[in-house]
DNA sequence: GACATAGTTCAATTGTTGTTGAATGATTGT
DNA sequence: ACAATCATTCAACAACAATTGAACTATGTC
């Protein structure tokens, strides 16, 4: 993945309103949701989500289809693994033993993050 | 996490040069580097530098500390797990096979992705 | 065809962010 | 004390993003 792709992804995600509409997606994949749905879910103007929708399926983080006169919007789940994958690759120059150190400190559960490093090498 | 750190987070990182002297500190954990480190490997004038060190230590994705007329940066690495775990939290509503499957079509080495939706849980 | 429904586009306003050079603060060495 | 080095702050400009209401397009219903 390059810089510009990532960086483009994160934009879109520092919106509190598109953060929101994104994640619904996610919860609701894989059949995603239509845009008066998600208005009334998440209590957005539908010309405002109109915009951010917009913003999220230019930056391909969802994809839109027609259904009659309805607009299905799903969220690319694979862009989002590759985005988590391109922030974390590199990590620790590569050194299990001191990312393994990093999970343990983050006290999340360890099913909820994400190799890192290699360190959950199958 | 809440919605506004995540936010705060992801603004962070939809600048080209924030990003890259936050990948920069990833992999140069556990220790980071020094100011003029980053600035002469990134390319980035010391003031525009700065300005960007600010947002990230304020964000609290990088920490500071003074070593001597030196300042030494580091990457927060349990907060960028934490924010991954929010982003892939409910994906699915929780349905594993659904998640697997998007894992397969991500086309991305197993090592690198993150558990998500808990088909990886130990 | 007339009407209602679902979404999108447009224009205008408001606010926010990125970048630069010059000036300033802080620490080290002579 | 003085100069050199490392880094931050400041002011100003340019560029961009978010939100709103009104107008518009497209689809389905009577």
């Amino acid at each position: 993945m390059e810089t510009k792709t990532a960086t483009a992804i994160f934009e879109i995600l520092s919106s509190g309103a598109r953060l929101s509409v994104f994640r619904l997606l996610v919860k609701y994949a894989p059949d995603g949701l239509i845009a008066g749905e998600i208005s009334r879910m998440l209590d957005i103007p539908k010309t405002n989500l109109s915009f951010h929708l917009k913003a999220l399926t230019h930056s391909c983080l969802a994809s839109m289809e027609r259904e009659g006169r309805n607009t299905r919007y799903k969220a690319n789940i694979p862009l989002m693994l590759e985005t988590i994958a391109y922030l974390t690759a590199e990590c620790c120059s590569g050194d299990p033993g001191q990312c393994l150190q990093y999970r343990k400190e983050s006290g999340i559960a360890p099913e909820f993050l994400p190799p890192c490093c290699g360190s959950e090498t199958p």
